[in-house]
DNA sequence: CTATTTAGTATGGAATCGAAATCATCTGCT
DNA sequence: AGCAGATGATTTCGATTCCATACTAAATAG
């Protein structure tokens, strides 16, 4: 009884946080795309990945992208390694615009709660989160803290902290590891991922 | 820090577990639309009420309306007290149809959480709830429970209890406490709404 | 070297949405 | 009572979003 009570609010509160229509000049499927390439490492930079991230088919990610390219949010950057592949970075445009993005009334009002609650709270979404996504056979999208692949031996090695993932066998930089990431497996129930790695 | 990874959670579970386009013959739109007027009492199953529920227009949820009409999901009925105003009642087609409702996956995932955390949790998404209805200048919709418009002297009167709400002035059923008003107020920040009371 | 898979992109049609216009009805004011 | 303005509901139009499908190029498997 009290959990349909809590499904239906955060739907309500997804929506209500999204702001209706354009506000500053970017629409709520735009504002999602910078989000996510605001916070996905440069494995997940993709449109491929944020299509499987967002929810959607590759076509409409491709459209999205293709508006916030010719508006000067994103930079296209092909990749060396493979011919096929895209990397997208956010312009310099981009990083002074989110300052506006509808959701940071989201964002202040969690800065509300209470310290000790704003933990807990934040671990249960991510449990919700990762059931949701298992039953509707999405991928699940973390970050190296969990993740089986990362390889961090805490301790001192050449002088300094060495960080690398096991999947795509790549060196990590310390800000990598807070970043999402398409190749988060949490170990536990294995995700049945499909496909190679994405690099 | 950890406010912005909430924020964006709530965001992303919101979409994913909207589903992906329509689900058994239904858009997600009319999934809120069979949701909001399964739960919202009979001063709020309005197409104006659903709109300012829903974050939307009046015109757009008149058409969101329409078609769950015209499917057999809704039945319109006009007001005996106001010539405009019309109310929206869900047909058995639409209760049973119901359970297939993608957010129930969404549910099913809250059921797994402690019960001691589901309480606290929702407690605090209610919370941002409000705190992101007033920062946008929507109206915040709740039940009697915690409105200062009701009044239900707990103790029995004509040998059993008697619920009024103060605003509209019309006596409630036990089932109706429960239920979603637009009317509601929670009192201490006074919600700056306009205009009348929906009757 | 060929067949299959994968990344990314176009295209067409259906659906959604917001803005604006319209009409009926209610409310406040004189 | 009568009038002006506000409110509830609906319709229409144009812009946008989205999915399904088809397509090209590149990588991978056998």
């Amino acid at each position: 009884m009290d959990s349909r009570v809590i499904a239906e609010l955060i739907l309500h509160l997804g929506r209500i946080a999204s702001g209706d229509g354009s506000v500053g000049g970017l629409t709520p499927v735009q504002w999602a795309g910078l989000r996510y390439f605001a916070r996905a490492n440069r494995f997940s930079r993709t449109p491929s990945a944020f299509a499987a991230f967002h929810g959607t088919t590759r076509g409409t990610a491709s459209q999205t992208i293709k508006g916030l390219v010719a508006d000067g949010y994103l930079k296209q950057t092909r990749s060396e390694t493979d011919g096929r592949s895209v990397r997208l970075d956010l312009t310099r445009k981009a990083r002074a615009v989110l300052t506006d993005d509808p959701v940071e009334a989201l964002v202040r009002a969690a800065d509300a709660l209470p310290p000790g609650v704003r933990g807990r709270f934040s671990v249960a979404l991510q449990r919700l989160l990762g059931s949701v996504a298992l039953q509707a056979g999405k991928p699940l999208f973390g970050t190296c803290e969990t993740c089986v692949h990362f390889q961090g031996d805490g301790c001192c090695r050449d002088g300094a902290n060495r960080y690398e993932c096991g999947f795509v066998n790549e060196a990590l930089t310390a800000d990598e590891l807070v970043q999402l990431c398409i190749n988060f497996n949490a170990g536990k129930t294995a995700p049945p991922r499909s496909g190679a790695a994405w690099r």
